[in-house]
DNA sequence: TGCCGCTGCGACAAAATGTCGCATGGTCAT
DNA sequence: ATGACCATGCGACATTTTGTCGCAGCGGCA
């Protein structure tokens, strides 16, 4: 892992420094106003940032130039930036991503790392949340034990999560699963997942 | 990974199989009656199921004959079945772990599937889920639903269930705990046990 | 006895869900 | 290309399920 400031500021020297020693991290969201001011934070703290929108932009600037970091959003409007991570991790196995998502839930977090996703966080982030992911190297099994039932409204939307992903993200098929209406599906999936 | 059987019955040939050809599964929860249940389950299923309710013990038999599944749960007492998890895979990283909560984050999970976890399910599970959970590779590998998912309303019954004894059947507690209005909880409880 | 907290239940407004329908877009075999 | 088929997003409206208040009864406890 190569070396990168963590302090918010630049020096003189650094101003000046060869572009090509920085770390490369690519941003793919399709908020394109998140991207723009994470891409500024980021670029502060020490990276050679470039953004992309979509899956396939994101694919054509990897296999040209593949970033050592990633930040990717799972969800790129209608596509999953499932995907993305794995043929990033294909393209090179030491590629470190950072998956966000602004509807966080076990489900797609275990498929996530599984795919080799370095690290899962929820919006909203800031970006020293993101260098802390990317610094963390495996599992720190001192993970806090937080034994709070999770309130029904958000036990239901983690389930609901598990059989979407389970059946590929069709809705339809997991609303017939359920035994639930599509349409009451469709808008419970529109609504963020409630905090505990 | 080894051929196991997915039916719930076992025919005359297979009473009297060596033991030794059964994969070994190594079951880890503070819960002795989750444990024999469980066990028992996973017993008609061709495994040759051993059980341990705390690390200690699930390491002393580990060390010995190394298992080749394993269902840890996340919270052994004061323990975090997180160290188990890493501990089992060091010993032998070709073991296939299935972690247990009854109350699922998405902080956990991740822990869990860095160090190596197969997959993270949330209880109240059936043992079917869990041979399912083994099976998977890794990312969205097209799970054929295996059996029948419960409807959301028989979840949220059976996890109110669970809160609520835990709490001494008090239900204004239960209701606060849950997010849940104590006159909304009566009236799920006045129901039937919704069937699935 | 007075103070509290839990409980069951009626009543009514507010929110969520069940139901229908329709237009769009993708897949697939003809 | 064309039609059959299915998934999806979303509007509209009837029906159900909630959230909220309030009240009365029932133990503990100082």
């Amino acid at each position: 892992m190569p070396e990168f400031r963590y302090n918010n500021t630049l020096s003189a020297h650094d101003m000046i420094e060869d572009i090509s020693e920085l770390p490369t991290l690519l941003i793919v969201d399709d908020d394109e106003i998140f991207c723009d001011v994470l891409a500024k934070a980021m670029t502060k703290r020490g990276f050679s940032v470039e953004i992309t929108h979509n899956i396939e932009d994101a694919l054509t600037k990897a296999e040209t130039a593949t970033p050592e970091y990633a930040i990717v959003d799972l969800k790129l409007d209608s596509e999953s930036g499932l995907v993305l991570v794995e043929k990033l991790k294909a393209l090179d196995p030491g590629t470190r991503i950072v998956m966000l998502t602004g509807y966080a839930s076990v489900a797609t977090a275990v498929e996530a790392i599984k795919l080799g996703a370095t690290h899962y966080l929820a919006k909203p982030v800031d970006a020293d949340e993101i260098m802390a992911a990317f610094d963390r190297t495996s599992g720190e099994a001192d993970t806090p034990i937080s034994a709070s039932p999770l309130s029904v409204g958000r036990l239901e939307w983690e389930y609901i999560q598990r059989i979407l992903t389970e059946n590929d993200n069709n809705i339809s098929v997991t609303a017939r699963i359920l035994n639930m209406h599509r349409r009451t599906l469709q808008r419970k999936l529109a609504k963020k997942p409630h905090r505990n």
